[in-house]
DNA sequence: GTTATTTTTTAGCCTAGGCTAAAAAATAGT
DNA sequence: ACTATTTTTTAGCCTAGGCTAAAAAATAAC
């Protein structure tokens, strides 16, 4: 059994590791969990001793298929969570966040299977990631950020790269969600910026917004 | 915001001087806690700085308004809960506490809310314990003991004082559960054991056993 | 290939919440 | 009323998980 600040250290090193390849060092460790480096390093130093993650000093850590085990589960409960809150409580996408922070800390996989049949085994979470299944096994989309579609070609939303409320709000705004799709009428190469199109409205979106927001193209 | 232990202890409180009137001393914290008794007294003495209830030195505790606002925010909690997973989940009533336990502690007023409403705003948890409202408030309901009724007498099962696992499974042996009637078909005033009938059983309980059970007679 | 700068680790300290052992207060026994 | 016993508190220590400041290693700059 891992404390509430192993599980949360276990996580941010998985998703870490999902975007960079190679070691995660402690500073980004540190960053990406608003604590101080010297705490990571702390925490990852017993995390290997019990063989969690590998870690060389001054170099990095790496899950281990144990530690990777671990974080997948907790994602798993993660996003089930939220796949709840969205469809049976009926919560917004941006709100669920933060609950579901909580909630994937309860320890019971009984309650896991159970939540799981319960909401039909999801495939995909409420923002469009996917949920993996009872093994660790996840579906691995073919996707697309908006920002990389050029002009004239069009892709249907399949989930958000930053799910923070800010963002999830501004699109909310926009009528963008899970399954709209969009056109790209234009896009300006000198600063990534945009115009598309979501079903009668045309507007323009800056590189950052085009930038979190994956789409898949047919 | 409290933490964890101190929600814990606030709880243990509120349910230690539902039953004993008066003070509730540290020791008697201590044991139902499985803690010892100087840490309660440490953790009273927080608590009682916090205004969560008063404390007076040898005597010992007493939630404030306080206090008993939050401890029953935590009950509320923990019984909705119970029955989320009975209700929708297909959990036995014997399975749920340790979860609830885990539950209880995820802080989100909108959650409560919106789960509350997806259960149909429910009165009594699965082992017809009262669930408080938003303000706090419960319905009390009359009701004896089992061990209180006498030959001859009958009752409608109502709920269980103890909730452990081994008690619930025993009653689910005997095919008791709440809404079951029982009749008291003998008594015997030595030891307080009865012969009872549930449906067409009839069999001896102990007096333990039936100093447990909380039946409604009519 | 030194030197300067940045990154990472270590050393030492802090708080929450436990514990044990000893001291102090309350209660019981005569 | 005075011991003896039990209950409760205090004092001092421990671990988890933070932090700051200083040291050490790695990287960048000439």
């Amino acid at each position: 059994m891992y404390s509430l600040a192993e599980e949360n250290y276990i996580k941010t090193i998985f998703h870490l590791q999902q975007t960079k390849s190679g070691a995660v060092s402690t500073n980004a460790i540190a960053d990406s969990m608003d604590t101080k480096a010297s705490s990571a390093t702390d925490m990852v130093q017993k995390l290997a001793e019990k063989k969690v993650l590998s870690y060389v000093k001054y170099k990095g850590a790496q899950l281990t298929e144990k530690g990777k085990k671990i974080a997948t589960r907790i994602v798993r409960k993660h996003r089930l969570w939220e796949v709840f809150l969205v469809d049976k409580l009926g919560f917004h996408w941006d709100e669920v966040h933060e609950i579901a922070e909580q909630l994937e800390h309860i320890h019971s996989t009984e309650l896991i299977k159970r939540l799981d049949t319960f909401l039909g085994s999801p495939a995909f979470d409420p923002h469009g990631d996917p949920i993996p299944d009872e093994h660790g096994n996840f579906i691995k989309t073919e996707k697309k950020l908006l920002s990389q579609l050029n002009k004239s070609q069009s892709g249907v939303c399949v989930g958000v790269k930053e799910s923070s409320p800010e963002y999830l709000q501004y699109l909310d705004k926009k009528n963008i969600s899970i399954g709209t799709k969009i056109n790209v009428l234009g896009k300006e190469f000198f600063d990534g910026s945009m115009v598309i199109e979501v079903g009668r409205d045309q507007f323009f979106v800056s590189k950052k917004i085009a930038d979190n927001l994956y789409v898949q193209t047919t």
